[in-house]
RNA sequence: GGGCGGAUAGCUCAGUUGGGAGAGCGCCGGCCUUACAAGCCGGAGGUCGCAGGUUCAAUCCCUGUUCCGCCUACCA
């Protein structure tokens, strides 16, 4: 027996994790940052540190992989850098819950055990993510392995922090900001998620001071009413143009506010009289400041009313509205309810309504440093594909707002700032200043908010490879080739990336961004915990193999549109992983005593026979598809090429060809080149789905027979075409050996011919460079055709009983029984009928004067040999179909 | 309100310089043929959303339209 003969059925579960530590163990994944070769790099979109493998990170790093894979087989230096995010509000949120459950809060710990406690939940789930990235087969240089709050990074983002102070860029302002009266923390206007809810809009009565006139307003939050510091109304409206100046009285508080003029009011809403309350709306916020109008918070940190709001102090928000529409009824303050849906914002981590509020925080001023981020990809610095994605990103540069960065959270780099408690001076530096530069006093508070996980983030390209310093890593690695991510972080994180990137290292921080689309499930619905649709991609790669997973996510990738996975396709593909460990296993079975080492490298295309000569061909033309469609991120396309080529080419055809001459003929030099070709394309093969299926063609490689330096297949190279076999005139022959077989086989299918059942058949040609071909290939059709008597002639008797097959210039009999000519007749029938239609088309064409003058002289030919064909084709099934009518009557 | 994407076989989708409509899965029929039944062979199935236009020729280009999805926005 065989040493090295294979199962029948590919196990994943023997092998996937062998592989995986023999590479990592002879280091295959380490980039060198002083080799001179070129370099390709890439940085993980870092997940987050304690979260688990979702199916958009198997995706994204599948992809990742894939390119990694391949361009390292290329020969260049690849760095693929990993880490972590410290995901400061949503970690926070989790070591929260933990200690709700001890019946404990962060408060009642103190800010520093409560930190030690999420390092210590750090410290515990850290590594799963990790670990599921290499059960995915992720090639990273898991030395390199860096998280946002190590202490390198914090230095960069210390660093960046001041100098952008230091210029103006940063700045610390009283301001309406988003706040999750949840998470008590200020959020940036990305993090708020706008949904559409079913509301009112509340028409309210409010009083003039100095006569028993009132106006009406219009709002769908009557408990901010308590904070109105005005009314506005258009200047242009004729109807309230008297009343501009006015006072009104406020209802309940009883506080006086002015009707004001601004522009921003529609006349056409609601009254056109609208309230403004400065501390809790965005837009009220900057009418204010226009108006000079006092900012009076009704609502505080946790989404209570506070005392301005008068008999209502202490009420929840929502509790409050309730409360205040029904007093407003009972009072005659209310005029008017009508249903209302409008856009309500959520706090993305824990979907509270956000809080519009008043409060102190810092800034990025980010008009500035986005104009350079327009710029470099306007000039093609960085190419974001697809394309399409690039006005997305311009439109939202354009009208880009600052920037909070100040969460009032403790799970995070804490803000590297200090307060004087003597004369207020703001100091920003690295390290706690000994006294106040202003005022020498040594009462210096530290700031205790800390940044927002995504300015660390914004760093993660160059703070990876170890900036502020400059190492041998930024000078070989920066920018990166590639960014790889989903569009849901476009402005998150690549546009931050963008921006800080050109401002620290005056360059874009990737020269290209392929942009994937969303995993959602066979509905075509994203995957959510509260859907209950979730995959785990790690049952899924436990069912099926990584492999399979990879390929089935590789295949569904095309540029621009999110992917349907279902689980048939996965299933598809292990199917797949099965086909080519038993198309190996047919290879190594006949490889024993073949040994590559011995074999002439130079033997010239020519000694090959034809099946040889035509699959090296093919591979040819597959390795050129692969890597066009690598080198445009068209990972559907390469996965399809290479599957039709394995699959149906070197499966369908190929190894059934080669056991001609590798059953038939005793060891001799046709058999020699037979197997020197079937091991070399299946080793060509194995390299080019490696990058897509790095698992089982490993474990295939390192069953071939050895060649004297065999070593990984990661590291072996890519295949490169071999232009001797471009050979067209195999490509044409084989062409007619297919269509010669495909028809037999038609006629097999549709006679109920069983598969087993060996045939005669006549093949009647008047051409002698047919009849040549045919007698030259005859032993491989009547292989493939199971034709055990195989006659080609030009006079060749018409057998009385026979089925017919026509193709160019040739006519194709299989005898059969006087009982099976209905069925013939009823075949032929079919088969005109669908010439017919054809036939249709092509005359109307070759009947159109305009065509025959205006179209390419080429165009007008084709269509003309076509016409012929259908011509004598129908002419020949017709002439049979008589025939055999008369025959039958 | 603005912007973007999609509509092709029963399902999921390909179709990139406009010139004979494809794949996978599913379905039907025949086969355990010594690599593989997770397989082999054959087959059926489409007015390419709708209406116009450009062109000798449109699934592809242009205009309009319907439906679906996504992003974004300050109409209370």
């Amino acid at each position: 027996m065989v040493a090295n003969l294979l199962d029948k059925i590919y196990d994943p579960h023997q092998v996937e994790d062998k592989w995986y530590h023999y590479w990592e163990e002879l280091g295959y994944f380490r980039a060198d940052e002083n080799s001179e070769q070129k370099a390709y790099s890439i940085v993980i979109p870092p997940p987050n540190v304690t979260g688990v493998l979702h199916i958009g990170h198997a995706l994204n790093n599948t992809l990742q992989d894939i390119l990694v894979r391949f361009k390292r087989m290329k020969g260049y230096n690849v760095l693929w850098m990993p880490g972590t995010d410290h995901a400061g509000i949503a970690t926070q949120n989790v070591v929260e819950k933990q200690l709700l459950e001890e019946g404990l809060d962060r408060h009642a710990l103190g800010r520093e055990k409560f930190i030690e406690r999420v390092w210590e939940w750090k410290r515990q789930s850290g590594g799963t993510i990790i670990s599921q990235l290499k059960k995915l087969g992720a090639s990273c240089d898991w030395s390199r392995e860096r998280f946002t709050m190590d202490e390198g990074l914090s230095e960069a983002v210390k660093e960046v922090f001041i100098r952008l102070y230091q210029e103006g860029l940063i700045y610390r302002s009283h301001y309406i900001i988003n706040w999750c009266p949840r998470c008590q923390t200020a959020l940036s206007d990305l993090e708020v998620e706008h949904q559409e809810e079913p509301g009112k809009l509340y028409h309210l009565k409010y009083p003039f001071k100095e006569s028993d006139r009132f106006v009406i307003v219009a709002t769908t939050r009557p408990e901010t009413m308590f904070g109105d510091t005005a009314v506005a109304v258009n200047p242009e409206d004729e109807r309230y143009q008297s009343w501009i100046g006015e006072k009104i009285i406020l209802p309940v508080v009883h506080r006086e506010i002015p009707i004001i003029a601004d522009h921003y009011v529609d006349v056409e809403f609601g009254t056109g009289c609208l309230k403004i309350t400065p501390a809790h709306d965005f837009n009220d916020f900057e009418i204010g400041l226009h108006h000079h109008l006092e900012q009076i918070k009704v609502i505080d940190e946790v989404g209570r009313m506070n005392k301005n709001a008068g008999p209502y102090d202490g009420l929840d928000r929502f509790e409050c509205r309730r409360q205040v529409v029904e007093d407003f009824e009972r009072d005659g303050v209310l005029l008017r309810v009508e249903d209302y849906p409008h856009m309500v914002g959520h706090c993305y981590r824990c979907k509270t309504i956000v809080e519009p509020n008043l409060s102190l925080q810092w800034f990025v001023k980010t008009k500035p440093l986005a104009e350079s981020a327009i710029e470099s990809v306007r000039e093609g610095r960085t190419r974001i594909i697809p394309e399409m994605w690039e006005k997305t990103y311009f439109d939202w540069m354009e009208n880009i707002r600052d920037w909070c960065i100040s969460r009032q959270i403790w799970w995070g780099h804490r803000i590297p700032a200090w307060y004087c408690g003597q004369c207020e001076e703001v100091i920003v530096s690295k390290e706690m200043p000994a006294s106040c530069p202003a005022c020498a006093s040594n009462r210096l508070i530290p700031e205790t908010d800390v940044l927002d996980t995504w300015f660390s983030s914004a760093l993660w390209p160059f703070s990876t490879m170890g900036w502020p310093k400059e190492t041998k890593e930024l000078k070989r690695f920066y920018p990166t080739s590639v960014l790889v991510t989903g569009f849901d972080i476009l402005f998150f994180w690549v546009a931050r990336m963008m921006m800080m990137g050109l401002k620290f290292m005056g360059d874009v921080p990737f020269r290209e961004v392929y942009i994937h689309g969303l995993v959602r499930d066979e509905k075509g619905e994203k995957y959510s915990k509260t859907r209950g649709n979730v995959v785990d991609p790690l049952d899924l790669i436990d069912r099926f193999g990584a492999d399979a997973l990879r390929f089935t996510l590789a295949s569904l990738t095309m540029p621009g549109s999110d992917l349907k996975l279902s689980e048939s396709r996965t299933e598809g593909y292990r199917h797949f992983a099965n086909k080519i460990w038993n198309a190996s296993r047919f290879a190594l079975m006949n490889l024993e005593h073949f040994n590559i080492n011995e074999v002439p490298q130079d033997t010239p295309p020519e000694e090959f026979n034809l099946p040889d000569r035509w699959i090296r061909g093919r591979l040819n033309q597959t390795i050129r598809d692969v890597e066009k469609a690598l080198d445009n991120y068209q990972f559907n396309e390469a996965s399809h090429v290479l599957y039709q080529f394995v699959w149906h080419e070197f499966c369908d055809w190929y190894l059934e060809l080669a056991k001609l001459t590798l059953y038939q003929e005793k060891e001799g030099k046709g058999k020699a080149l037979t197997q020197q070709t079937l091991l070399e394309v299946l080793e060509a093969i194995l390299k080019l789905l490696h990058p897509f299926m790095p698992f089982i063609t490993e474990e295939i490689w390192q069953k071939l027979p050895q060649r004297i330096e065999r070593q990984s297949i990661m590291v072996a190279p890519f295949p490169r075409p071999d232009r001797q076999f471009d050979d067209t005139m195999a490509t044409d022959q084989m062409d007619q050996i297919m269509e010669v077989v495909n028809a037999v086989r038609r006629i097999r299918g549709e006679m109920n011919l069983p598969p087993g059942e060996q045939i005669v058949a006549l093949f009647r040609t008047q051409k002698e460079e047919i009849e040549k071909q045919l007698r030259t290939n005859q032993s491989f059709i009547q292989l493939l055709a199971m034709v055990k008597e195989f006659r080609v002639g030009e006079h060749l008797e018409r057998p009385p009983y026979s089925a017919l097959a026509v193709c160019q210039d040739l006519e194709i009999f299989v005898p059969m029984n006087r009982s099976q000519m209905e069925e013939e007749a009823r075949r032929l029938q079919k088969e005109i009928s669908k010439l017919e239609k054809e036939n249709v088309l092509v005359m109307k064409k070759l009947s159109n004067e305009q065509f025959l003058s205006k179209a390419p002289p080429e165009i007008v030919q084709e269509v003309k040999e076509r016409a012929a064909t259908f011509y004598t084709r129908r002419e020949k099934l017709e002439e049979s179909f008589k025939k055999i009518k008369e025959m039958i009557g």
